[in-house]
DNA sequence: CCTTGACTTTGAGCGCGCTCCAAGTTGTAG
DNA sequence: CTACAACTTGGAGCGCGCTCAAAGTCAAGG
């Protein structure tokens, strides 16, 4: 994480201001690096700027939104959830695509038939 | 895959121009449509677009790339296998999290002590 | 005292991947 | 014949998430 992107996760919100020190350079105390840890941890798995900024909200509430925040993570959770069976589909198709490639390789070595495109289409994510 | 993304994907190179009807529409042939999904399945997973133009550029080149558009599609799914090891960790967080606050609202409902915010730290991920 | 460098601020700029607009053509239904 | 819908084009616009530029302040080192 930048300073950049500390900066502006300030300004937007994600982070309430946060310590200084005499000189009026920013202090990160460890709590604040927890958070920013949850936070690069919920935008490396893609969550938008704004659902981090609604989370952040009802965090600085406190009390009685703890439902709303559960709800928050819960529907996360399960775009994680989406995101790995896609990952997980397209990682079959592409070792199915790299063995077919090796296979062509292959041929040529040995002085088969010439250079051709292999399959290109996603049988493997349509079928399954 | 919208209308707007087709004509944009033609336009920039990911597919070859398509054919025409008599009155100009464009229209797509079988194995356009193989390709569309593959580039779909590639987008799905991030695959940034100027890679599949490489990609996309070599396949017309045809003859003698096969290894360099293996490698890309190799470097793809290494891309694809951190992308799920990092989903699954945060995954594995949210159900902490989830779970944290379940406990806490229970607590609520029984008359149990006040609302707190739960840890947000992120030692799950830090831990494994 | 002066330079260097790391921070501060506000506000603008940028790269990506679409997404839409305006104006024009064509085919179909009433 | 007319109206409408569905496509065509080139080019502009947009939302996201940073990322950087310019100008200023301060602290330490030579």
């Amino acid at each position: 994480m930048t300073a950049h992107t500390l900066r502006y996760y300030e300004r937007v919100g994600l982070i309430q201001p946060v310590g200084r020190a005499r000189n009026g350079h920013r202090r990160y105390s460890e709590a604040d690096e927890a958070w920013l840890q949850f936070l690069h941890c919920m935008r490396a798995t893609h969550m938008p700027i704004r659902e981090m900024q609604r989370y952040a909200e009802l965090r600085e509430l406190g009390d009685g939104t703890s439902e709303a925040r559960r709800k928050i993570l819960e529907d996360h959770r399960s775009e994680i959830a989406e995101q790995i069976k896609r990952l997980e589909q397209a990682h079959a198709l592409l070792t199915h695509k790299i063995a077919n490639y090796k296979k062509i390789e292959n041929r040529i070595r040995i002085g088969g038939p010439k250079d051709m495109e292999p399959p290109v289409n996603c049988e493997i994510v349509v079928a399954s």
